[in-house]
DNA sequence: CATATATATAAGTAAATAGTTATATAATCA
DNA sequence: TGATTATATAACTATTTACTTATATATATG
């Protein structure tokens, strides 16, 4: 299979990245699923702020992008960075996250408003 | 290919470890040749402490191990961590390092004695 | 329009991190 | 044995980081 080489600075930047918990956690999660902030909530013993500032340096990186619908923002792995290949190699070896993603969807918190 | 599912908190350790930039370099130039101390000098601009700092973070987490020969110490990639194989699916989207090599064999601090 | 919900941003803080210099340990060699 | 070389450890420091709480922005809804 082809690889990507990636730039020594960039690839750094990302493991770096990535080499938070709660950011390997979230990104396995959006592998799996798209999620908004306050279903990340649920899985995560850590305020709104918090999750809001991880997705935000997530989505600076490139790595995560957003879609806007009515008042959430629902967020997924960037397909189009250039990087995505190399995150996929390191997603890979990550756990599965079907048990947070029950944790979500038991609570459900985007459709308490029935839409 | 069978991938190693790797704990997270383990995971995100290991991408912690290769999320500096010195580090990751280290780790890349380790991947085509054992080095001591005294030869990555060559290469990173910082004091010997700070890589002796380094390459113990990496033995710590087994990344590395360490070979003593006379009065070198030679580190190398320890193939027997559990790790392994998602240590080498990162590091081959790393660049080569056969430049920063050659930086190291041109003084080649190793042999000044003539060993 | 007023209230509620979802999210972001700002400001502050404690802990972690990556470097520094100084010093200790250990092996080699004259 | 004394000097040199290779490496590690200790102590310190500046910077970064991951949170917190408070507040702002934006959308939806009664």
């Amino acid at each position: 299979m082809q690889k990507t080489v990636v730039e020594l600075e960039k690839a750094s930047h990302v493991l770096k990245l990535l080499g938070d918990k709660t950011r390997l956690t979230i990104m396995a999660i959006l592998k799996q699923r798209e999620c908004c902030v306050c279903e990340l909530l649920e899985v995560f013993d850590m305020s709104q702020p918090a999750i809001s500032q991880h997705l935000r340096k997530l989505k600076d990186a490139g790595l995560v992008k957003e879609d806007k619908r009515g008042q959430w923002i629902y967020y997924s792995l960037n397909p189009q960075n250039e990087l995505y290949d190399f995150i996929q190699d390191i997603l890979q070896h990550v756990p599965d996250q079907t048990e947070n993603i029950r944790k979500i969807e038991e609570t459900n918190p985007t459709l308490r408003c029935g839409c």
